[in-house]
DNA sequence: GATGTCGACGTGG
DNA sequence: CCACGTCGACATC
């Protein structure tokens, strides 16, 4: 480990932890202490484009440059799973269903939740895109109103069972 | 239609 | 073992 920083946002204050290899953990506020160390210049650099990103993302607006992620602390399974999420636009969504058929293992679906939940950098990797079947809202470990928060900036709104129904 | 039960999957306790 | 951020199939009213 690199360092740990934090950031303060109108949302409270997010801890971030760096390894050598980038932003390998982010907290929402209330979730860690809020400890700081010194870290190196490329941390430094780091640390600003988490911060911009996180900014930018509280603000409603798309991301833009994200700092290189470090997801290499989970099992191979969970980074695949976490590999296919950050692969989901900003204003998009997927099922946890989805996922696990683009992982090549269809009947997977109920793992990937399990995966989505030990995501080291929710909002980055984008675990609150992720619903269930048919535009459910589906869980959220770090807090079902989070989850709502942030799909509500992107512009993204649940469908619901009724106007399926009319639809088909 | 609206419910209820079942099995499949990977990980951690 | 069990419990999880699931899902679709099938059974029954």
């Amino acid at each position: 480990m690199q360092g740990t920083l934090q950031i303060q946002t109108s949302e409270g204050t997010f801890c971030t932890a760096y390894s050598a290899r980038g932003l390998c953990s982010l907290n929402f506020p209330g979730r860690a202490k809020p400890t700081a160390t010194e870290v190196s210049q490329q941390v430094q650099h780091w640390h600003r484009l988490t911060s911009k990103t996180l900014e930018r993302m509280l603000a409603g607006k798309p991301p833009g440059e994200l700092p290189p992620l470090d997801l290499s602390a989970g099992t191979p399974f969970q980074q695949e799973v976490w590999q296919a999420m950050s692969k989901i636009a900003w204003g998009c969504t997927a099922s946890y269903g989805d996922l696990a058929r683009d992982i090549g293992r269809p009947a997977a679906m109920r793992a990937v939740g399990a995966a989505c939940g030990a995501n080291p950098i929710p909002v980055l990797v984008p675990c609150h895109r992720v619903l269930a079947a048919h535009g459910k809202l589906g869980g959220f470990s770090s807090g079902l109103d989070w989850k709502i928060k942030l799909l509500a900036l992107e512009g993204i709104v649940l469908p619901i069972a009724s106007e399926r129904l009319a639809v088909a």
